[in-house]
DNA sequence: GCGAGAAATTTCAAGCTTAAAGTTTTTTCC
DNA sequence: GGAAAAAACTTTAAGCTTGAAATTTCTCGC
C-alpha cells in the first residue's frame, strides 16, 4: 500500500537512524525486541477476541491460575503478571462475573483474597491455551529449532542483565 | 522479600511448565520475549514519568516525528507506531495542548492531518531521548557486545518469521 | 459534473493500566 | 495489650487502547 515496492508495512524500526550518544546497538536491540513482542501480542489479542471473545489480560490471568491448584493470592498474581494490584481488582471482578474464577477471603487472614479457577474457567482456558500454542507456533514457524534455542538463551542473558540493572539502581 | 532465599522477584516465566502440545520452545521463547520487553517498558515508563512527567506513548509519538522534518500524516504515524488511528486523535490533541506538536490540515487534501514537532517539542524530545538512551544502555550493560549483535540478528529472523506468518494467514 | 465507493480521520463505548490515596486487618514491639 | 507500623487490598482520577460506527472529503468512471 505504500510506495516502496513490494512491502506494505513500516514500523519504528524502519529507520533506526544514528543514536545521539553511542547506544546505537542498544536502541536497535530494544526497538527490535519491542517490535517483535508488539506484533505477537497484537495478533494474539486479535485472535483471542475473534475466536473466543476474550481479552489478553483475562487470558493471562487464567494462565497464571492454571498452575495453582489451590488458587493464588491476589498479591502473588500481581507479581507474576507484573501488573498493579489495583488493576487486578476490577479484572478479577469481571472474571468472577463471567464465572471463570472464584474469589474467597482467606480464612486465616482477612486481608487476603484467594483467587482460583472454576471448573468452567479451567475448561475454557484449556481450550484457548491449545489454540494459543498453535498461533505462536505459526508465528515462529520460519525460525529454525537452532535459532529458537539460541534466542531463548540470548534472551535469558538479556533478562538477567535487565534484572541486575533494576536491582542495582532500582531504588532511585 | 519472598521466602525463596535471595531472589525477590517472580514472573510468568518462573515455571514455564510443559506445554499442552509440543510448542514448548515456542511458548518459552514467547514468554521470555514478553518478559524482557515488559521489564524494559515498565522501567522506561517509570523514568519518563519521574524525570520528565511524560508518558511513553507521548514519547513514542515525538520519536516518530523527529525523523520527519516536514511532519507526518496521521495515518502514517498510526502505521509506524502500530496503534490505531482513533488512539492518536486524543494523543495528538493533548500534545498540541502541551505545545509539543502542531496539527495542520493538508492544503491539498482536507481529509489529511499533518502532525509536526514544534521547536519546543523537538527540544523536549532531544533531552528525553538522550536520557532514554542512557537508561537502555544501563539495562543492557551486562550483555556483551557479541551477545547484543547476536540478539539483534536473531530477533531480525524472528521478526521476519512473524511478518511472513501474518502476511500468509493474515486475511483470516 | 455526478454518484458510488474509497480513504482519512473522529467519535464512541468499553475495557485496561497506573500511581496515589484510602481502608481494613495483622504484626511488631514495647 | 495497645499503639504504631506494615501489609493486602480497593478506590479514584487520569490516561491509554481498541474496534466499530460515523463523518468528511476525495477519486473514479461514466
Amino acid at each position: 500500500m505504500t510506495e516502496q515496492g513490494g512491502v506494505d508495512w513500516i514500523d519504528s524500526e524502519t529507520k533506526v537512524a544514528e543514536a545521539p550518544a553511542d547506544h546505537g546497538d542498544d536502541l536497535r536491540l530494544w526497538l527490535r525486541l519491542l517490535t517483535c513482542s508488539t506484533l505477537v501480542e497484537t495478533e494474539v489479542r486479535r485472535r483471542l477476541r475473534e475466536d473466543f471473545d476474550f481479552t489478553l489480560p483475562r487470558f493471562d490471568l487464567l494462565a497464571q491460575l492454571e498452575r495453582a491448584e489451590q488458587g493464588m493470592v491476589l498479591g502473588e498474581l500481581s507479581k507474576r503478571m507484573m501488573v498493579s494490584a489495583g488493576n487486578l481488582t476490577a479484572l478479577v471482578e469481571r472474571l468472577v462475573e463471567s464465572g471463570h474464577v472464584s474469589r474467597t477471603t482467606s480464612p486465616t487472614d482477612r486481608r487476603v483474597q484467594i483467587i482460583a479457577l472454576t471448573d468452567f474457567g479451567r475448561a475454557a482456558f484449556r481450550e484457548m491455551a491449545d489454540r494459543h500454542g498453535d498461533w505462536i507456533g505459526d508465528l515462529f514457524k520460519d525460525l529454525s529449532a537452532r535459532d529458537r534455542v539460541a534466542l531463548i538463551d540470548e534472551l535469558g542473558k538479556l533478562k538477567r542483565s535487565i534484572r541486575a540493572s533494576l536491582a542495582a539502581g532500582g531504588g532511585s
